[in-house]
RNA sequence: GGCCAAGUAGUUCAGUUGGUUAGAAUGCCAGCCUGUCACGCUGGAGGUCAAGGGUUCGAGCCCCUUCUUGGUCGCCA
């Protein structure tokens, strides 16, 4: 049926209490219908919400009745109805207009549909599979809606409050150049060029250097990156950041104008003010602190050298972790004595076993002035009374230990004490913790690779009170990044730049990156210092987690309209897909895979 | 690349020690019903138990392989 005269007054989810009387055309999908023989309630849906029309013979006739009692859950229809206050006993309190219905004039199928795979409904609850199948079909759903125009209203505010900053928007390419260090690329292969590739960008990194080398003095972009990676709940292989650069500015200046636009974001869109200017942690704090450059704040459960006090304890396992160079340190869980028995410590051993730690070392105090302890052997009365004092602990604590290098005992307890936290409860779902950490390490070490590779990237400025270290012991130089980070997630980074060649063969020299390898790779960016660079730096932080943590989901698809399934893949259309071959002939790609084989 | 979990009706799930024709709820279809709102009542249809192989008289269940999906470690400048 055609739409030819029946244009709409208004949505579903508008019609209320003050239209009673008017006549409205509306149009929607049928939620749900229910048929009494003599009478037929519909609800109609459309993205505003629902309606409940009423078809009654009386009416709307004996034509218009039965199209009412033939309509099934998702057809499209038109309605041109009265809006009348229900009988006080028929309000359905549970529809925000559940106070009035429509009843229905003049009815037009506009399309009949399938029985639906999934439910159209918040409540439902199925498998991820196929709610990814038939994404047209989930985004149909209220809280889907919601959340994607919560989206939509949060890169609004981003945009009017970078331009009210005096920024500009411009555009960098989706087709750009494959860059060694960093995440996999995703690749092009080029046409008329044989045998060679673009890439798509992990980030327009580059690109915003070079605008501000061209005089932009403030960028941003609300940039699409790739990155082609494993994929987690929190990280998708294709995703939005909001990308900024500024000249002539030192940390805080960038870093005040990324707070305000979060403050905005959280004022206009949750109602909340910010306290600023935010909080700053050192990331050598951070760690100490909370094992974590992401620290969750919301809980306390601070990790504590113990290193000095076990020393000559005599338990082997600390004894050899601090003569080989690392730490022991642990952190304390108060008051969970009664609800960690042995069976859940023994679980939370195998945990940090995933974060390579090789054992997890404990000691309960029991409500009735017990002690256990999985090194009861060593715990002199000496040993206990240092320990306790250094760990502040009390009757019902359950004390943990990790002895390893630091990295591993860093990792591992700060996993455990999220852990613990999660599941115990300690953690305050009100709360924002919003703050910066700073003074990352310029390098760090890649046992695997056997050299220095940069923390944040190459292009990262070092502090200038460590330039010293960068010939005596490099892993110790602090660079000029910060990352923001909120509720244990990390929302985003930057960094003050390097922004004369000379320096920037400097760090390609540090991490190994050959004068030749440099030239290939970034030799335009090499020259282009030549050419009176300002001082510069940026951030940028990604707008799908931003939206997660707003709309308090805890996968990035329930934020992203059509995202990528663990496997990168599309499950909808589905892709990546094979490709006809004279395709591939084109580009010059000869096989498909089948010689991988060999 | 590793580890863990899952895959049974359109959907969400149950399925005992390996034993008759694989069940429930919901949805769907048909009929009845004038105030439902998770409408109700009656009846009905609906299954490659992810795929392949093996063990067995007999496999949804045990074993092997593969695939798919989720979580995660590594990885993610």
């Amino acid at each position: 049926m055609s739409l030819t005269g029946f244009k709409r007054t208004g949505y579903c989810g508008d019609v209320s209490r003050e239209m009673v009387g008017q006549v409205v055309r509306l149009s929607g999908w049928v939620q749900r219908t229910r048929d009494l023989g003599g009478v037929v309630f519909v609800w109609l849906r459309d993205r505003e919400g629902m309606v409940q029309l009423v078809f009654d013979e009386a009416t709307c006739g004996s034509d218009c009745f039965r199209l009412g009692g033939s309509l099934r859950s998702e057809y499209v229809v038109s309605v041109e109805g009265e809006v009348r206050l229900r009988d006080e006993q028929a309000v359905n309190a549970k529809l925000k207009n559940g106070d009035v219905e429509v009843f229905v004039r003049q009815a037009v199928l506009l399309n009949k549909a399938e029985t639906p795979p999934i439910y159209i409904d918040d409540n439902a609850d199925e498998n991820e599979i196929v709610r990814l199948k038939y994404r047209y079909l989930d985004l149909r759903r209220p809280s889907m809606q919601k959340t994607l125009r919560l989206r939509a209203k949060v890169i609004s505010v981003i945009r009017r409050h970078m331009e009210s900053e005096g920024f500009t928007e411009v555009e960098t390419p989706i087709l750009t150049k494959s860059t060694p260090e960093g995440a996999r690329d995703f690749l092009v292969p080029s046409r008329l060029h044989p045998g060679t590739f673009y890439a798509l960008p992990q980030s327009p990194q580059i690109y915003k250097q070079l605008l501000m080398l061209a005089g932009f003095d403030r960028y941003f972009q609300l940039a699409r990156c790739f990155r082609d990676e494993d994929s987690r709940a929190d990280r998708q292989p294709e995703f939005t950041q909001c990308d900024v650069e500024m000249s002539f500015i030192e940390e805080n200046d960038i870093q005040t104008v990324i707070e305000g636009a979060f403050a905005a974001v959280f004022r206009e869109v949750m109602g909340i003010e910010l306290p600023l200017p935010l909080p700053r942690m050192t990331w050598i704090d951070a760690m100490n602190r909370y094992g974590s450059d992401k620290p969750d704040t919301r809980f306390d459960m601070q990790l504590v050298d113990i290193s000095d006090r076990v020393a000559g304890c005599g338990f082997g396992v600390f004894e050899s972790a601090v003569e080989a160079g690392g730490t022991v340190r642990g952190i304390n869980a108060k008051g969970l004595a009664g609800k960690l028995p042995r069976k859940e410590i023994d679980k939370l051993g195998e945990f940090v076993k995933t974060y390579r730690a090789k054992g997890l070392a404990w000691v309960s105090l029991g409500e009735d002035g017990s002690v256990r302890s999985s090194f009861n052997k060593f715990l002199t009365d000496e040993l206990k009374a240092s320990l306790f004092e250094a760990m502040n602990a009390e009757k019902g604590d359950v004390l943990f230990f990790v002895a390893d290098k630091k990295q591993v005992v860093w990792q591992s307890l700060g996993e455990l004490r999220k852990e613990i936290a999660r599941k115990h409860g300690l953690i305050d779902h009100s709360k924002y913790n919003l703050f910066w950490v700073t003074e990352f390490p310029l390098l760090e070490y890649s046992e695997e690779e056997n050299r220095f590779v940069a923390m944040h990237h190459p292009f990262t400025s070092y502090m200038e009170e460590d330039r010293d270290l960068i010939a005596t012991d490099p892993g110790a130089v602090r660079s000029k990044a910060y990352d923001l980070v909120l509720n244990g997630i990390e929302m985003g980074s930057g960094s003050i730049r390097i922004h004369r060649s000379d320096m920037q063969s400097e760090m390609f020299d540090l991490i190994g990156l050959s004068q030749e390898e440099a030239r290939l790779r970034f030799g335009f960016l090499l020259d282009a210092f030549k050419y009176g660079a300002p001082p510069h730096g940026g951030f940028a932080f990604g707008i799908d987690r931003l939206i997660m943590m707003l709309a308090d989901k805890d996968s990035l698809r329930d934020v992203i309209a059509f995202p990528k399934a663990q496997g990168a893949n599309d499950l909808m259309m589905p892709t990546p897909s094979t490709v006809h071959q004279d395709q591939l002939d084109m580009l010059h790609i000869k096989t498909v895979g089948a010689e991988a084989e060999e």
